[in-house]
RNA sequence: AGGGGAGUCGCCAAGUUGGUUAAGGCAUCGGAUUUUGAUUCCGACAUUCGAGGGUUCGAAUCCUUCCUCCCCUGCCA
């Protein structure tokens, strides 16, 4: 399963080629974030893809932030994107790098592009810019700054630096083609004048490189030969080559695009996710309703399974629309192997046992998992009163229920067989207690004579301890929630369609053994689903506090809608 | 003067230098096993590759016309 054969995909194809010819010798990607927010489902794919790439060719995946937008970045999205891949199960080649580290070299090609001729100073304002820059039908003009001579673009050029202009002022732009039709070609600024607070270099500059021109420098710094993105850097990749042909730099990764993830009822958009957390409609950047990597860990989501549903998802330049299912089951596949099981009753139905003998009923151990006996066995008491679930009781049973109804029998998880002799109801009517006999034969056998075909999840009341369970669904009621538009066309605010059922917590009971679960614990609760201790509120010996990851596969909960 | 991409089963995706029956996964539908209606196991699942024309003994793969979708006009990344 984990050492399944990669599938084959155009990258590794060019990657096979470059190394087969001789153009590469070896395999050095990188993963680039910027440290604005914290990782999310797509940037799984992302790393996956990068780590996976150079792990597979035995080579080198880096990680560096990408921070040359001071306003934005903050050492806590560093740290928190750091953790995510660490815990995603990738590890990157050194120390992590940074952009930032890179400022100085930066600056230095700079003045080399000037020296050229190929980079000039403008004094063009934002408007202006962009009225010189023309649009998709019509070309671009000179800038009025464009001819200066190299000694006037040194001057100026190590003026801002200097600090003597104020933000905004001037700008550093290439001097490439206005009238191209790819407008990243139009001249495109690598440098502009912001005074703001770094997070590394703090306030040794009041100049900062753009992207297009610091990401491929940075790349070939490192010695990148893959630089994987995603598609909307197509029409960058000019912008990218002519950079690095045109400073004195050995080496020239090649830039390759691959399609972004677009994950169904969830949004794969920082700015969206930021939004959600500033405006408190989440508990935080890790709230378990949240796609991000921190989120769906506190959602109990294993790295194995995310790694699975990266590689599930493939990679391709087509448009990628994963139904959120597919995670799911991702999930779920890699907990099925991993988590021990123990019962709890979510939602608690009280069952007398009418024959109940103490010294004649008896309790059986359970092992931790149905296929993996070296997980071991706990020992699951019986008492003379049970909790059942609720669900698993049908005064009018549908066609087809195997569970607990009046006059009917049913085995108990691990016990014996009982049969629900009456239902005891409140003055509501309400079904509030089930009295059942016991089947003296059948523990650990069949009945002889007739077959029970159901089987249902139960606790000893005198034995099961309390636990807030906290239930969770998924965050959005509409597959595209950023992509619904209203009558006038536009764009619906996407919180609308948060789910308000995406979070309910319930006190229900486990098994004693729980007790001693460590923080982040996998389990199954048989035949309800996948549920993880709580990262941050539980404590064991203390107080339990569980959420579920996913539910359990149900055949008969789809056949019944 | 627009440019750059993509269209293969419900979803993802191989295939790419034209050559037997168009991989695989997910989902779905049957059936078996099962003290989790879970898991596991078997079986089914594209005469067809966005559409039309053409080249060829032979095309998803070559030519051609057309259609649809996505991205690009930040001193963001």
């Amino acid at each position: 399963m984990s050492n399944e054969a990669p599938a084959s995909n155009f990258i590794r194809h060019i990657i096979e080629s470059d190394l087969a010819s001789g153009k590469r010798s070896e395999v050095v990607t990188r993963f680039p974030p910027e440290p604005n927010g914290y990782l999310h489902i797509g940037h799984v794919k992302a790393i996956n893809i990068n780590f996976g790439l150079a792990q597979d060719f035995q080579g080198n995946c880096n990680l560096r932030m990408d921070d040359t937008n001071p306003e934005k970045e903050e050492d806590e999205y560093v740290h928190a994107i750091q953790e995510d891949v660490q815990w995603l199960g990738f590890e990157w080649q050194g120390e992590t790098r940074f952009a930032s580290d890179y400022f100085q070299q930066l600056y230095d090609y700079a003045e080399e592009l000037i020296q050229a001729g190929k980079a000039f100073v403008c004094e063009l304002t934002p408007e202006a810019m962009r009225e010189y820059r023309g649009d998709f039908v019509k070309p671009g003009k000179d800038s009025p700054y464009r001819n200066r001579s190299v000694a006037e673009n040194l001057d100026l050029f190590r003026r801002m630096k200097a600090g003597e202009f104020p933000d905004g002022s001037r700008t550093l732009r290439l001097k490439i083609d206005m009238g191209s039709p790819n407008l990243n070609l139009r001249d495109p600024v690598i440098y502009r004048i912001k005074r703001a607070h770094h997070h590394r270099t703090g306030d040794d500059w009041c100049i900062y490189p753009m992207y297009d021109y610091t990401h491929c420098i940075s790349d070939a710094l490192e010695g990148i030969t893959h630089s994987l993105c995603s598609l909307e850097f197509e029409d960058h990749r000019p912008l990218y080559d002519w950079v690095l042909d045109n400073i004195t730099i050995p080496a020239h990764p090649q830039q390759i695009e691959f399609s972004r993830l677009e994950l169904l009822y969830t949004i794969t958009s920082k700015r969206k996710l930021m939004q959600l957390v500033r405006e408190g409609l989440v508990s935080g950047w890790d709230d378990p309703r949240m796609t991000t990597v921190s989120g769906m860990r506190r959602r109990g989501y294993p790295p194995a399974g995310l790694r699975l549903f990266a590689n599930r998802v493939g990679v391709s330049k087509s448009e990628n629309v994963v139904d959120f299912s597919v995670l799911e089951g991702a999930v779920r596949e890699a907990l099925e192997e991993s988590s021990p099981r123990i019962m709890a009753v979510l939602d608690p139905l009280k069952v007398t046992l009418t024959n109940y003998e103490e010294g004649r009923t008896g309790s059986r151990t359970a092992p931790f998992h149905p296929h993996h006996p070296e997980l071991g066995e706990r020992d699951v008491p019986i008492g003379p009163t049970l909790w059942v679930e609720r669900d698993d009781f049908a005064e009018e049973p549908p066609k087809g229920w195997q569970r607990l109804t009046p006059g009917g029998e049913v085995r108990l998880r691990y016990s014996y067989v009982i049969k629900c002799d009456e239902v005891v109801k409140d003055a509501d009517g309400k079904v509030i207690e089930l009295k059942c006999s016991i089947d003296h034969d059948t523990l650990g056998q069949n009945p002889v004579g007739r077959k029970v075909k159901g089987v249902i999840h139960w606790l000893s009341e005198a034995h099961a301890v309390p636990a807030e369970v906290r239930l969770y669904d998924r965050l959005f009621t509409e597959p595209r929630p950023d992509a619904v538009r209203g009558d006038d066309g536009e764009y619906v605010d996407f919180k609308q369609f948060i789910n308000a059922d995406s979070l309910k917590a319930v006190t229900a009971y486990v098994e004693r053994v729980a007790t001693q679960f460590p923080a982040e614990a996998r389990y199954q609760f048989e035949r309800l689903g996948y549920f993880v201790t709580d990262r941050r509120d539980h404590r064991a010996g203390e107080r339990l506090v569980f959420n579920r990851t996913v539910t359990l596969k149900d055949s008969w909960a789809k056949e019944q809608a």
